[in-house]
DNA sequence: ATTCTCTCCACTAAAACAGTAGGAATAGTA
DNA sequence: TACTATTCCTACTGTTTTAGTGGAGAGAAT
């Protein structure tokens, strides 16, 4: 299970922006630059992070991005889902279940636990507490320099 | 997070491989046939699993597949990893951890976490487990219709 | 010898992924 | 009004991955 670079790169967006919620607007390119992430690519990201309700926008001088609602109520899950755009793709779902072969109903089965595991972590994380562990994280790391 | 092709025809095969041990030799075409599986690419697909050593084969007339031990002693989590090839690829690791920017750290938090997550469903689950599991659901969507 | 099966190598078509380019639209500012 | 800054939008491109196919070789049974 890999997250795309689509995704990825909306995280690290998105992260940034949780940093400094909730002052004001901050641009595409100023994103970008401190994670090095490729400009052109972030805008479409981040424009469908807008369409997805997650961010909001202002064009023109002064413009840029903000979260649309503070970090506590945004689930790390719905961004992946709506940046991974594949991911839960409604599979055509017409067989109601006895009538598979037992090679696909052990198919099935497999990728709905999977499926379940995967909504579990994403959706109990909002983006407020990946923010926290994050930094609990860095400060053990911190510490144990001079352990 | 979807299951490949692949994996997923390695694994429709696989479970036929398992309701019928520990009997003999089984072929590559009637193993694609009942499941409508292409022969070619299933062929290539047990190559891996035998290679993978979940596999036994015999060439020549009257060969075939079949399990190199009982489904109780093979973990579907082994299966999908030897049949996803990718999955869990090293990511290089050269940083200790501390000095990656707060985007990347959440983005390897949320990899690891979701890894975990997954791992977990996929190495609890052995062969027979899946087959009683599928064959549990069977029997309740069939008496689901007298009710 | 012949047939049957796995094994192995090379190839291809299509889709998904990871971007890039260029301009239109919109909002502030002089 | 003219100018500038920024998002918004469409279309395109190159690479990688996925999902196969074809054909020949090699070993085993009859």
């Amino acid at each position: 299970m890999r997250l795309s670079k689509r995704t990825e790169y909306g995280l690290r967006a998105i992260v940034q922006l949780a940093r400094l919620w909730p002052t004001g607007f901050v641009q595409s390119r100023d994103l970008a630059q401190p994670e090095d992430l490729p400009n052109k690519f972030l805008e479409a990201i981040l424009l469908a992070l807008r369409r997805g309700g997650f961010l909001e926008s202002k064009v023109g001088s002064g413009g840029g991005y903000r979260l649309s609602r503070p970090p506590r109520e945004i689930a790390v899950g719905d961004l992946v889902r709506r940046l991974e755009g594949r991911l839960s793709i409604k599979e055509k779902e017409g067989v109601v279940a006895g009538d598979l072969s037992p090679g696909k109903a052990a198919v099935r089965l497999v990728n709905e636990r999977l499926t379940e595991a995967t909504d579990q972590v994403l959706d109990k994380m909002t983006l407020e507490q990946l923010m926290e562990q994050v930094s609990k994280n860095a400060n053990l790391q911190q510490s144990m320099y001079y352990i």
